[in-house]
DNA sequence: GATTAAGCGAGACGGTACGTCAAGTCTTGTT
DNA sequence: AACAAGACTTGACGTACCGTCTCGCTTAATC
């Protein structure tokens, strides 16, 4: 048998356009930009990228998925994956890069939208943590184990809890607003997590 | 002179009817429980409560604030302020109540349904910072300001730091999905923020 | 028995407002001769009177019998009960003083309001005919009856055809605007149905 | 030139659904001959017609013009172009007609009601007098012409001021119930009118 | 002078219908 | 097949006005 893996079957008919395609994440963006995720309607993506709504259905199912793509592309290619030597440089330059484009882009309101969404939205929930929330702590969960691979930190570190604590702390003020995400801010989480990983044995508690 | 301060102006027209406002809130926490924030509706508020639209809108311009309401007392209530002297045990008390309540109640889908809402709607923000995000902070806070009285961490230490690591990092989880609100995980996230804490020198950061 | 009729019983407590009354009436008129029937609201005759709801209610059960007293007596004032000893001046004197008042003043449009609102609200069409339609009638009949008792017209002749050939055109127009309510318009009625009147012999058909 | 006339543009989109048009006019007709017009709700007519409120609103910007269309299509053409050759016999067919529609069927309580919106929305008004009132006056207006063509009466007889004498005596019994619409009424009017024609002599008033 | 009965201003209340909006689906003819 | 156009269903929204009600206060006539 020489055919185990059959090539993939022609597609009949019309391809989908390409063009279709950028413009109406294009379009999304412009309007994420110009109102926000809750006025973002898809009569008004359709209508500016010059494309039916059926052609963005299509492709997505839900409003929630067409934002999530047209913003997350963009937002995981900031997110760097540092590779200083020090677990405290690294984790600064994660959640330096991670402020950045949150306070320097309108990207925090459309991430802070997004997560609003999740929480409506189950079936978008699932799409949020195995293609955002998955990869972004992958990528970072990296830094953890590379300080474990150097000794840095003990063997019994848990990366989960470390990531939970930088950013958990990072997400809470993009979502409550009850303090600015300042850059001696993100010092004070990161020194602080670094000491306490480095202080405690977690197998005693 | 004994009377020195005036009695408050008597009210004029017909008082609003105590009867109805509980039935709104009642009526919200029932549908609240049953099917979560979503698909809360007015309508359905109004007809359960046995009260018009218009008594609603009355009180509660929006079905946040009217969520918002129905859920804070009680939660707010359950929020305990721990004085054991100790500010691991402290700390590890408070995330616990937390935990416990958004976990063993129905809570917890409406809190998450809220800090959503609160992302779409600007005017529910203001309130939501007011008098939810700010009590409880304020209300943690001190066991903090506790321990840097007892001596137990410098007087340098930041309350507001503390309390992102520790619930930012809960928060995150609630709202992420991605690891479950274990005490196992309480306890981690306590141990090594107070560790941190007790370590780092924020001052030469 | 000497006491056949009792005097009627003094009224107990407080008296009716005269002051209330009248303003609520001009408040009405105001509001008719700026915006007419359909965009008068009670609540704003209230306020403009700087009267409660309640004290409307209590004289006029509903909007449309408030409306039909602010507008009846002055406009039944200005019919007057020509009698010039001609069966066709005295139409005509009638006529067109019917017609000054409905194009003279705003109080075409709320007689016009007034008809509609008849058609919707049986309880005010009960009103209507005993309080307008009849006593207007009534006046208009003698003119015909005094020509009858003149020998001017046939005794056979029908007194409401007379009226509801001559006003029915009138309100006719009014209704429809599909003509003017001209003066000519006046005199062809008037002319075409003396003369039919004079001409006709009704008990041969 | 073979093509004088171009085909029409071909319709873009989902054409309009001529089954919902449909169901929509016959629930209205429904609900109207059950409760008329006052208690006819947009609400009920798309229940009743399987139809969403928009799709009604989409073709119909009112109440008014909805009924309007449900009404006139099948009262128009119950409204006959006699031909008799006598001008009495004529009208009496034309207004006996009139009166049947408006005794027999339920038509006289939509058609009251309608003449009752006109009067309180002014779009409708347009409409009303452009297709209804318009095209009925037309066609009752070649009677009068008919019997001009025959010299039966005077070419300077005011065929306007004929139909306003003989309908605005039926319209005003109608709206206003004093007294009965029967066929004795119906042929008084007549020959009142008819006689007042032949005989006054419009030029010299 | 106290009591009583109704009027009164204010404004909350139940009810009903309104007209709108956005999401996501469906149905044309066209590419 | 995909596409543009636009009609369609669904479900909730927030508003408006109606006529009623419930307060506390006022105004006479009666006791």
């Amino acid at each position: 048998m020489t055919e185990t893996v059959l090539p993939p079957p022609a597609p009949r008919g019309r391809p989908r356009s390409e063009r279709a395609h950028k413009a109406i994440l294009d379009a999304a963006n412009e309007i994420l930009e110009e109102r926000g995720f809750v006025d973002l309607t898809i009569d008004e993506v359709a209508q500016r990228a010059g494309v039916s709504k059926t052609t963005i259905y299509r492709r997505w199912p839900t409003k929630g998925t067409l934002v999530f793509e047209a913003f997350s592309a963009d937002f995981l290619a900031r997110q760097p994956s540092p590779d200083t030597g020090s677990l405290r440089e690294d984790l600064l330059a994660a959640l330096r890069a991670w402020i950045r484009v949150n306070k320097g882009t309108v990207k925090g309101r459309t991430l802070v939208g997004l997560i609003a969404e999740v929480q409506r939205d189950p079936e978008l929930a699932e799409i949020w943590r195995e293609r955002f929330i998955g990869p972004v702590r992958a990528q970072h969960r990296t830094i953890v184990e590379q300080a474990i691979g150097r000794g840095e930190v003990s063997p019994d570190t848990d990366p989960d809890l470390v990531l939970d604590l930088v950013f958990g702390a990072a997400y809470h003020r993009l979502l409550q607003s009850h303090q600015p995400l300042t850059d001696r801010f993100a010092q004070a989480v990161v020194d602080t997590v670094v000491a306490g990983v480095r202080t405690s044995d977690p197998t005693i508690n």
